[in-house]
DNA sequence: GCCTCCATGTAATCCGTTACATGATTAA
DNA sequence: TTAATCATGTAACGGATTACATGGAGGC
């Protein structure tokens, strides 16, 4: 039903690298994260209500000054299951948010088993997706006369050529890293 | 009044090239398109209807052997004039969809006088974004040793400059196809 | 005193996906 | 005849944005 709520383990992410606050977590989005995903508090508060009635975060009340109340979320042992479990799992592929590229994200540990499984996983992916829009724009603009005729067209298929490139080559990148 | 309904623009965008009906519609995110946006009939189908009620689009009746009816939908004045607009308008950045590649997509005469604008308005931003990414990663990851900490969170900034390099590389070809 | 930031929430609305539902046409 | 494709719709639900709403803390 729907779509695939990624914002449940990013959230879930987060937390388990600190525990924090629904403020704290809706900040994240504005730099670090932001570059792949986005939210905000509006979408976040409900959420965390909703991963604590499922039992997968849990808060402690904090009190600032003299009133203010703020609740410092953090994982269960469910929470930190789900968020393995989500890590561990095949990549969703070509969406408009990049599923592998969050999944990173959360792999801090350069040593992680889990990454040449996901990164030929990628590689695999990338390759043949690369194959396929070459030959697309071999099919479609053969001769200078239909680059002319369809500009933009043109233009754009390209754009996901170099897109693919850059991702095979960014891949490659990784792999002669962790070589080392 | 949550997104920018940029589907709407796309599907005058796609009438505008030639008149047809929304299953044709929907096909054309299996190919072409699908590269850069998503979209399925059951969200097509409602969307013509609305469209043709605020008296963008307009449809004929065809007749397929004896009994099957296709609408076949068309731009009117109104529809034209509303695509011409979207075009002309700042193209949102960083959305998880790109903007500005799918206006391009509908740009297919390279003498247009728009694309000098657009272009420049994109490099703008990508030089800026790059440059911002660039002195991120200085700041987050000075020495290996940081990388090592934080190896995914690494990876994903510096996928996050390769993509912005990618794009002006990009951007640079198309300036150049244009002064020749 | 005032402004910015911290902190948390709800409501309305729209966008997008999956599933349900139906029936005609065409080619193997 | 039967499978694939053409063709059009609705319903349910979840995801995401914008706007509304409130109030404390800390610095100048």
């Amino acid at each position: 039903m729907a779509q695939k709520n990624r914002l449940k383990y990013i959230l879930l992410g987060l937390l388990k690298e600190k525990k924090q606050t629904g403020y704290d977590l809706a900040k994240s989005f504005d730099s670090d994260i932001g570059e792949f995903w986005n939210a905000n508090h509006s979408q976040i508060y409900p959420l965390l209500k909703r991963m604590e009635q499922a039992s997968l975060i849990d808060h402690e009340l904090d009190t600032v000054g003299e009133k203010l109340e703020k609740k410092t979320y953090f994982l269960t042992a469910l929470g930190q299951q789900s968020f393995e479990d989500w890590l561990k799992s095949p990549s969703e592929m070509g969406g408009a948010h990049d599923e592998f590229i969050l999944k990173l994200y959360f792999i801090n540990d350069a040593r992680s088993h889990l990454l040449s499984t996901m990164i030929s996983e990628q590689e695999k992916y990338h390759n043949a997706k690369l194959a396929q829009l070459q030959a697309q724009f071999k099919a479609k603009f053969p001769t200078d006369k239909e680059v002319q005729a369809n500009f933009g067209h043109s233009l754009v298929l390209r754009h996901a050529i170099e897109r693919e490139k850059g991702y095979r080559s960014w891949l490659e990148e990784i792999n002669q890293t962790l070589e080392n």
